[in-house]
DNA sequence: GTACTTGCAAATTGTTTGCAGACAC
DNA sequence: GTGTCTGCAAACAATTTGCAAGTAC
């Protein structure tokens, strides 16, 4: 899923079934050069140092859709802010409460066991685990 | 932590260190007669079917400060509005992304095996499990 | 009596929406 | 050409804050 160049985005986006367009093209590679977790202010602002005239409500929306077609997934960690993941492979984050900083935690470093008694009528859509930290001595 | 009456409400905010008044024995009673899972509009809406000139302002002040004082637990599960679990003990969560419904899931339904090697200078503040179902076939 | 709380309404913040012009195909 | 996308600014909803009056002890 990663996509260095605007070709490697174009066809990121086609493959995922997103109409191509300029706006999409620089925030899918602010999002797919490599992981990240960016809030959507963070994203607009990356985004707006190489293509200035790009408008947040733009950006918002294209997250939005991204979201749904699957392309990046949205954290919420705090209340303030969604945070989007532009890894969409299942794994789990640590949150550091005093920064605000995400990081993808390694699959040898946490395991979920067992599956919650679903009740009738409902299906599994993710497990999302977060580990909250703060630096120490406060 | 449950108190069903008053008495048992001001023997709770008194042990947490919160001064007693009326307006918080009013929002501990909603949240303390029984394990729930309410955001603050909906305390705020119980709390006045009892005691009806109780503010808005005031309940969410409120479910601040019994935050910090660890009566109650934030639950962020959707970026929409703060759950509040009137449950405090380590445990982990059933969410209906198509209700809005929280759920408690029992010890033995799901376990978090290992701990994650955390950066120098970080301490663990809690690890947040979310078990996001739909209803089936939407 | 004093300090802390409350209520109100206004402010704030992250996000969404409506609409006219612009772009992709 | 046609339908979708974008930018702008206004709308929104959940939460917070400032300040004068009220309450607990």
């Amino acid at each position: 899923m990663n996509a260095y160049t605007t070709d490697d985005a174009i066809a990121c986006l086609r493959k995922a079934g997103v109409p191509v367009t300029q706006q999409r093209i620089e925030i899918a590679r602010v999002l797919f050069s490599a992981p990240v977790h960016m809030s959507a202010d963070q994203i607009w602002a990356t985004v707006k140092a190489t293509a200035p005239d790009v408008s947040r409500a733009t950006v918002y929306n294209t997250l939005r859709l991204f979201t749904e077609k699957h392309l990046v997934r949205e954290l919420f960690v705090d209340p303030q802010r969604i945070v989007y993941d532009s890894t969409t492979t299942p794994h789990f984050h640590l949150y550091n409460m005093d920064t605000g900083e995400v990081r993808d935690l390694a699959a040898d470093e946490i395991e979920v066991i067992g599956a919650p008694r679903l009740p009738a009528g409902v299906e599994l859509e993710e497990v999302d685990v977060i580990v909250r930290v703060r630096n120490r001595s406060a």
